[in-house]
RNA sequence: CGGGACGUGGCGCAGUUUGGUAGCGCGCAGCGUUCGGGACGCUGAGGUCGUGGGUUCGAAUCCCGCCGUCCCGACCA
């Protein structure tokens, strides 16, 4: 492609609304548009390094036995009521009516359409099966961010593994993990697995890929010493236990305008350090009030009361909302002797005595509390969330924290869907199962997004050679000089016999712009041919990573690439 | 949805406090001089000041409504 036909509206400042680093340097470079929240044009630039993106993917896919399909995006809205998902995914799901009044969704996944297509299916012997499909995808995100890395519409490669046994989504998922892996490796990125919540999604076990970025959103715990990885929303840590003393009888004390943890250690550090209080929140799980117990010092991790509760939706209960219910305001509430509320309470407190917590009346506490004595608890869950540098779970190492973008994300479902839409099928002895199926996702354009994110320096991005638009790009200092023009186009032409990707930046511009640009849309080698070089036979090849430059002989070039971007095509 | 900020040529901004009919830099077009790290000069094109209403002789500027965008929190590839 000579650069001046090239629509690459590349930009000298960066656009005012732009925040993450990829945001920025992917609308400088001319590779994305913005047309409304989390809605882009992905311009010519964009589109090759989607494409080898979803090249990528689609081989590893395949290598692992997935067969591509097409299910549309436009579904009756009947299948997602079947599901129960019409309701559970709320506001985030586009809803639209047809001409005849019937309610349609925009697909946000196809769990739904891959478990209809899999009625198809009736014996042992057609199991097992990898599906996929890799198109749009549609979510009415509440807040649109960072560019492409939360948008509403979207390519999603979705794939499903269909299973007659528990064995067999184990299987499956395992090569979904390394298939995963490979993709993520070989598109540049450092993606570390990690134990994850399965939120909405339902199933058992599910495990997100990471990589590591200040634009990220999920916070994620990793062991320096041994290889424990998991999201915030899952991960525990092993607590120091707290020596409790002689166990007394409850008392009461008064604790005038003493609101907060602590304030009241502050005030009474012989018997209430924040280790030795007991935290009381009261939530609303589903609309229903619960209280939360955790240590003083704890915080709690909402997905984990989600997942521990199995409820849907959590907020914290207003101060009216507490007052009414427990009779006191936030600061000197607790749960002894509180009754016909659920009370969920955090392993950290349990056998604990002689504890501090609120009495439920303004300016009381109450002391020598002992938790499964006084508290009528209802269920123990791992509530608390961990922060960095507490010991690991598993060797006691230190945890690290750190923010991650979520580039792929890999599910044991199981068999609600199949059992939702009555997927079954015969084994051997001719009886019925439902079939057990597992799902797994990779945000394509995230994905390019956090490559900018995890390889760009001061000047621009810096592509990977297996997802750059282009492998290299020749820059013609001077235009307008016919016996370095002619070198130039030769070598253009030579460069695109030997399948070499090439962009000519045969623009009539000063070289320093050329330069700039050049750097700025991150094409891994530039062959530099300017007049001086071309008069001793030379020129010269600078990588875009490190920006090393070396002279060679003109005739060098072709072998020289053909080596280096071959060697580097495939990444990894 | 709660909190904060913003909306003025393609991009980045000033002008709004104190109403008087829109300006700067970059980019763009033409000509000339330049040319191995975002050149310079001259000439020029391009704007319903987000939108609707109101106040006023007069509104980018003051008032009210709406829309949009970004950032921080609750959700996810």
């Amino acid at each position: 492609m000579r650069w001046s036909e090239a629509f690459i509206p590349t930009l000298r400042d960066a656009p005012a609304d732009a925040e993450a680093v990829s945001h920025v340097l992917l609308v400088r470079g001319g590779f994305i548009r913005q047309v409304a929240a989390g809605s882009y044009t992905i311009l010519p630039l964009g589109q090759r390094v989607r494409l080898k993106v979803a090249g990528i993917i689609r081989e590893e896919m395949n290598a692992i036995g997935g067969q591509e399909m097409m299910p549309p995006t436009l579904h009756p809205a009947e299948i997602w009521r079947k599901s129960g998902r019409y309701e559970l995914m709320g506001e985030n799901l586009f809803r639209l009516e047809d001409r005849k009044g019937a309610d349609l969704v925009l697909g946000m996944t196809e769990e739904e359409l891959f478990a209809l297509t899999a009625l198809e299916l009736s014996s042992y012997r057609d199991l097992p099966q990898i599906w996929y499909q890799m198109h749009t995808k549609f979510r009415d995100e509440p807040r649109p961010k960072s560019g492409l890395l939360r948008v509403r519409e979207f390519t999603m490669k979705d794939s499903y593994t269909l299973d007659i046994d528990r064995a067999g989504l184990d299987a499956g998922f395992e090569k979904h993990r390394g298939a995963y892996q490979r993709i993520f490796s070989r598109m540049g990125l450092d993606a570390v697995g990690v134990e994850a919540s399965s939120g909405a999604m339902g199933g058992s076990e599910s495990v997100e890929f990471m990589v590591r970025s200040e634009a990220g959103e999920d916070w994620i715990v990793t062991c320096a010493n041994c290889d424990y990885r998991a999201n915030v929303e899952r991960a525990t840590s092993a607590v120091a236990a707290v020596e409790d003393g002689e166990r007394e009888d409850l008392g009461r004390f008064p604790t005038p305008g003493l609101r907060t943890i602590r304030a009241l250690a502050a005030a009474h550090p012989e018997i209430a350090a924040p280790d030795r209080q007991i935290k009381t929140l009261v939530y609303l799980l589903d609309g229903e009030q619960v209280l939360v117990l955790l240590r003083g010092d704890h915080n709690l991790q909402e997905q984990k009361l989600l997942d521990a509760t199995v409820a849907v939706e959590a907020r914290a209960a207003t101060p009216e909302e507490i007052r009414a219910l427990l009779g006191a305001d936030p600061g000197s509430l607790g749960a002894v002797s509180v009754d016909g509320v659920k009370i969920v309470a955090d392993e950290a407190l349990r056998g604990r005595f002689n504890l501090v917590t609120g009495a439920n009346e303004d300016d009381w506490h109450r002391s020598g509390v002992d938790v499964e004595r006084d508290i009528r608890v209802s269920q123990w869950a791992d509530l608390r969330e961990v922060t960095s540098g507490e010991p690991c779970p598993l060797c006691g190492g230190a945890l690290d924290l750190w923010k991650g973008i979520e580039v792929g994300h890999i599910f044991k479902l199981g068999t609600k869907y199949s059992e939702t839409f009555g997927v079954y099928v015969q084994d051997e002895k001719g009886e019925s199962h439902p079939i057990i199926m597992g799902s797994y996702g990779i945000g394509v354009e995230r994905g390019m997004a956090a490559v900018v994110e995890s390889s760009h320096d001061e000047k621009g991005i810096v592509w990977p050679v297996s997802v750059a638009p282009y492998e290299t790009v020749i820059t013609v200092v001077r235009a307008d000089d016919p016996a370095t023009v002619e070198a130039a186009e030769r070598l253009y032409a030579e460069l695109g016999d030997s399948a070499i990707e090439v962009l000519f930046d045969d623009r009539v511009e000063r070289p320093g712009v050329k330069f700039a640009d050049a750097e700025l849309i991150g094409i891994p080698y530039r062959v530099t041919v300017g007049p001086k070089g071309v008069e001793k036979g030379v020129v010269e090849l600078t990588t875009r990573d490190g920006l090393i430059t070396e002279e060679m002989p003109l005739g060098d070039v072709v072998g020289y690439l053909l080596e280096r971007v071959t060697g580097q095509r495939f990444g990894i």
